[in-house]
DNA sequence: TCTACAATTTGATAGTTGTCGAATTGAAAT
DNA sequence: ATTTCAATTCGACAACTATCAAATTGTAGA
């Protein structure tokens, strides 16, 4: 059985660090964090796109598109429900990129 | 006395994302984080341009702006010696950017 | 002084990005 | 079924980026 790579690699990290490299993208990240609950799935975990636009100045189009350059990196996850969508942090590349630097 | 802030800030830390974002870029980082002695400064610490150069698949003057970037980003130093330049690691933004993560 | 050479600066260009307004999707409520 | 509303997709455009070749700087050696 072939074992599964744990590290990233510059491609990975360079995309993930990408992803945090604009201010508002960051923010959004930072949203996210704040509200992750770490462990248990707790009523008011997750950070819904609503709040994000109320937060940030710039249109609910570019907070799409943001949230998705952040899924895409690996960085979030989101869940749908209904209408709403709402962001999750990933912990994995949390703990690659705070391994990176340590 | 006016204590001095120790956190970064939003844009600071998305500037230091964004020299990270591009893979030669990270490429340069991760060749001064390799280099890098922690503590006293011995013979072969730091990593030269031309080290760089040799290492990495584009000219001369993409390593030189490339350096410049990650300068003005906080995330390296460099250190002039007659015709040579040698980088070295920003320790404390190492940490700053360490912390972030954790 | 002249030459050689490491590194940077300049100027150009193809490609990428952030943002917006308008149009679209799709779920819930009436 | 129609309306409403959250979110996404589309099309466009100005601003920015990565890279290169050519020119420039500046240091050290002949």
């Amino acid at each position: 059985m072939v074992v599964k790579k744990d590290e990233l690699d510059v491609k990975q990290l360079s995309r993930a660090f990408k992803a945090l490299s604009n201010p508002n993208r960051l923010q959004i990240y930072l949203e996210v964090l704040a509200h992750r609950q770490s462990g248990i799935t707790a009523p008011e975990a997750g950070c819904g796109i609503a709040d994000l636009i109320g937060k940030l100045s710039v249109g609910a189009p570019t907070i799409s598109h943001h949230v998705k350059e952040l899924v895409d990196a690996g960085l979030v996850s989101v869940e749908k429900n209904g209408k709403y969508v709402t962001c999750h942090l990933d912990e994995n590349m949390q703990k690659h990129l705070s391994a990176f630097f340590s």
